[in-house]
DNA sequence: TTTTTGAAGATTGTTGACAATACTGAGGAT
DNA sequence: ATCCTCAGTATTGTCAACAATCTTCAAAAA
């Protein structure tokens, strides 16, 4: 009786309009169909999503909890356009907290999770060697939410999602920084040899650099402000 | 034009009734006027606060978003009951950013951050003398809040707050146990002089311990459920 | 030309009403 | 006595209308 005994349940539970359009305009945003800075109408998008515009408002209000956008009072919610200095301390957050999932792997890292970590590495040599930067980096996300989920911690993994979503957000800014992608491929068996070593500290520092490299991949600034919307 | 001139000036800007409905049921949810796991009632809430129910329907979204509310479908909204594994998941967490806080401080802290958590620490040896455990505790938080904000990364800072405003809810299960208030007092002493020696590790390691203390305090279960609803 | 003013339009903030769902409790069947 | 059934009630989900605020832009003043 306490977990669902059907996925299926639980989809029906989180139904109510307001979560359908939370998670749209969340779709709508990390797909970058809505630029970082631009202005989220309600009025169209209520008419767009066949909703009126009570459930879009409550929906804003989560998104902007979740740091996606950004509201002003009678003026209405943007994108967030998250600022460079603002991104680096996202990105060394990300950082600690796969430190700390290191940690933990490296003290309760079960066979069977190795053994799917190995897997989604293989498939990201795989992608490598066809040169498919889509499936890589969705491999890459999966790998690494993956490892956070093995940590055990979920609130840990829920910070960490909002986080990836912000970052998510970043690089729809740094449009074309693409092209970098085999440099990560053996950090990762790097990772899985450094948890499979027992160390915490080890594998924690090992994890930590690893994630700092994508801010460390961060160009300063690209745009300055496309949209007058600061 | 950038920066708000007059604190007033931004405090208006955001008196949507959203936010103040928002801000109120956060406060008294947090003063324990409402019992975790109680129901919040919508209309009840609305007419008490002098609002129509959009307004509080809003805050609950983002009270959900934030972890203090837990929303079901045509049920309503619950003070969430953290249960005892994830409160020991929400201390480990806290644990590892005030880590993170003392690695950025071994390596920034000015003389006048200093100085000012210094006084701090003062402050709470006089409440420590006086019994007044109030006091300690509000110095407690501010103590640990300022170091927050002086590592630099607001990121970390508002992720640390929504963690320690969870850890409130969860103090409001373990009702009284109180008394232990003196434990603590010279490790924030400690805490300073290991930041001062300027060795990130070392200084990352002493509040790291000292914020899993709480956990290590937490009992691990009082009542197993007070209400049905779980 | 540049700045200011002020209506008209567009957009957000708030409300009250209606629809859909869940809860309660009395009555009856087993 | 216990368990079902089924109305009546309470509560949440959604919507459309009204009020308040902001934006636009043309006309007038400097």
């Amino acid at each position: 009786m306490s977990a669902a005994p059907y996925p299926t349940i639980a989809q029906l539970q989180n139904n109510s309009l307001t979560m359908v359009v939370q998670q749209e305009i969340e779709r709508a945003i990390l797909a970058g169909e809505h630029a970082p800075g631009s202005k989220l109408n309600e009025a169209a998008l209520a008419l767009k999503l066949g909703v009126s515009r009570g459930p879009v408002r409550e929906a804003f209000r989560m998104l902007d909890e979740a740091g996606l956008v950004r509201t002003e009072k009678n003026r209405g919610v943007f994108v967030r356009d998250i600022p460079p200095d603002e991104a680096a301390e996202i990105y060394e957050l990300r950082a600690a907290m796969e430190e700390l999932v290191g940690r933990q792997l490296a003290r309760h890292m079960t066979d069977a999770q190795r053994d799917e970590a190995d897997a989604l590495v293989q498939a990201m040599d795989v992608a490598v060697q066809a040169q498919d930067q889509h499936t890589y980096h969705q491999l890459n996300l999966r790998f690494h939410d993956r490892l956070v989920e093995m940590a055990g911690n979920r609130k840990l993994a829920a910070i960490y999602r909002k986080l990836v979503k912000e970052i998510a957000l970043i690089r729809r800014r740094q449009l074309a920084t693409v092209g970098v992608l085999p440099v990560s491929a053996s950090e990762h068996r790097d990772i899985l040899q450094a948890i499979a070593t027992g160390n915490p500290e080890h594998a924690g520092r090992v994890m930590f650099d690893h994630a700092l490299d994508g801010k460390e991949r961060t160009p300063p600034l690209l745009a300055p402000a496309p949209t007058a919307a600061t």
